[in-house]
DNA sequence: TATTAGCACTCTATTTAATTGAGTGCTAAT
DNA sequence: ATTAGCACTCAATTAAATAGAGTGCTAATA
């Protein structure tokens, strides 16, 4: 059952117009405020219809509809397609402005876009190159204690200080020193995990006691290498949508903003282009009240980070779609030209 | 016009019980629940008097008194007087959970006391050994745009892209590409910004139209190479309080933890030991109705952080003194013990 | 003389009731 | 197939009434 015309035009006037008032809207209000043709109790058999059909729903009896997920869901979809067709329009360059290192060009750019989308932006950051470990050394401190250093490609030096319940003996250290460098040093990450899983306790012989807290650590380092970092920004807006002057509505959000684990997740990049979750079609729990709006930017073409924007499910799609567009673009650009020839 | 000791038995009253509270309390309450052994006419001319002496307020007539930052400046004083005594208990050691390198070790000390406080923690992670910069290396990408790389000590490499409004000569890049490796590789901060300043212009003869552009970027990423990490945490929390269920207040608050440079600034060392500031205190009107709690943290008694916490005036400042000494005691043993041999 | 009891008064917050108004579904007329 | 009309519903707003905690002042008391 497809939407016919008129029904079309009713659900777009109901959607347009609650993401402007956050207000359920009611026939008489559509027929009065848009030019539809149709006398209310016409408009009103309509609503009843589409509210059969999912697209819109009703907070109580006698209150007005407001659309439902699946009701933007076809919106969205709706200006989707149009958008694939006609180029929108690019900004004037704002490149200019903007000197700095990866990171920080991109906290800039979605700062920028929270400020002239007046919501709240998140922005992934993922390692240029994930690094690989080159080198690890083993530093004895006590007789149940070690240190252990990882030293990546890049030169990023991180260490981890090791707790054994029973003392050790020097030369063990050496062997373990030799026998970590010889199987992991410039190993894949899957040679590493499988050596460790696999291998590394029958080497150890009679001081296997101390394999557990080692295969935590180097994998914990492994991990920690590929781990990507999370910006977000205008948090705070947020608040200007009347429906978060419910307090509790709020802490959830902020909670959602601190756990970033969870953005990581969110932000993980599904499709290449413009990729729109709203409310309950999120996988997570704690987005099912709220819409994120995101897309990947790239150096030369090549995925490189992810940037969103998160709003409640009634956002102004169709703006903060094409200006995201616009941003991820700009930013693409200059990403791309400043690690072209990269030295 | 000390307090005499009755006084301070009924500011104290006052303000505990406000902390709790967070309503306006009057004399008969005061009568009843703390045992003062005084009739609530007496405790109200007391209160009068107090209130003269600046260290209650009312919110209106025939309401109660709350205490003024003057008051609780009074109750915290003497609750650090005290403190200076008798040494804290200290809890049981969760070093052996951290495992990590610094930045994540201080923020995962951030969020364990963000959590035990249930208030919002912001920490301060500055560069441990302030980079200098090794050298510079610049690359002519067309002939009025260039990279200028500058690499640093720990091998950290910035880029930035800079745009001339002339062209410039390949050979004027190779002449500058020496200056500046000549006369800013390797030294201090302070001969680098008065060489940039009074000398580099002239030195560029007909090219000086480079000059703004160049200075601005060198100076950029010198600071840059001193720029602190601010780290925010439990920003949720100050949701919990009753005051902040106004939104305006809320929004005020989140602006404040997106502003990274005012945090930077407010968390800024002042005092060794624990340092309060209570509303009207604060340097920084954003700040003019919270209350912040910092402190900092060291290695091998050198400050290199700070940690703070940040809530409404009427926060428990005798709970949270101790638990952020607590904590930040801890990490800093913590990273001491880390990194103490450095390598 | 310091304290307390008592009283009239003030002001906010809460409760309760009344009213409004936008919306709906259904039916009958066009 | 549309539309006008009508009775009904329900949340939100407004208005009035009430309660309650507090104050300052005065006079009585120890």
């Amino acid at each position: 059952m497809p939407l016919d015309d008129r029904k079309k035009k009713i659900l777009y006037a109901v959607i347009t117009d609650y993401i402007m008032t956050a207000e359920p809207i009611g026939s008489r209000t559509i027929a009065r405020k848009y030019n539809i043709g149709l006398s209310s109790a016409t408009i009103r058999n309509e609503m009843a219809d589409l509210e059969d059909m999912g697209y819109l729903e009703q907070p109580h009896t006698s209150a007005g509809r407001i659309p439902s997920d699946k009701g933007y869901r076809f919106y969205v979809d709706s200006i989707l397609q149009n958008y694939l067709n006609n180029d929108p329009p690019i900004s004037h360059n704002i490149r200019e402005e903007i000197i700095a290192e990866f990171d920080e060009i991109v906290k800039r750019y979605a700062r920028i876009l929270a400020t002239i989308t007046r919501h709240t932006t998140v922005a992934k950051m993922p390692k240029l190159n994930p690094d690989k470990i080159k080198r690890i050394q083993i530093i004895p401190v006590a007789s149940n204690k070690m240190i252990l250093l990882v030293v990546t490609d890049t030169g990023i030096v991180k260490n981890y200080l090791l707790n054994f319940c029973q003392s050790v003996e020097r030369d063990i250290f050496e062997f373990l020193n030799n026998l970590l460098n010889d199987k992991i040093a410039g190993k894949s990450e899957k040679d590493i995990s499988e050596f460790l899983e696999r291998d590394l306790r029958q080497m150890l012989g009679e001081v296997a006691f101390i394999a557990d807290e080692l295969i935590k650590t180097i994998l914990l380092s492994l991990k920690q290498l590929q781990e990507t970092d999370i910006y977000a920004d205008g948090t705070s807006h947020i608040l200007d949508f009347p429906e978060y002057k419910d307090l509790a509505k709020a802490k959830h959000f902020f909670n959602l903003l601190d756990n970033k684990s969870l953005l990581n997740e969110v932000l993980e990049p599904e499709r290449d282009f413009i990729d729109v979750r709203i409310g309950s079609e999120n996988k997570f729990e704690e987005m099912r009240e709220l819409s994120i709006i995101k897309t990947t930017y790239k150096i030369n073409n090549s995925v490189v980070g992810t940037i969103g924007i998160i709003g409640p499910t009634r956002m102004d799609y169709r703006r903060l779609i094409n200006e995201i567009n616009m941003m991820t673009k700009e930013l693409s650009n200059l990403l791309s030209s400043i690690y072209n020839d990269e030295i």
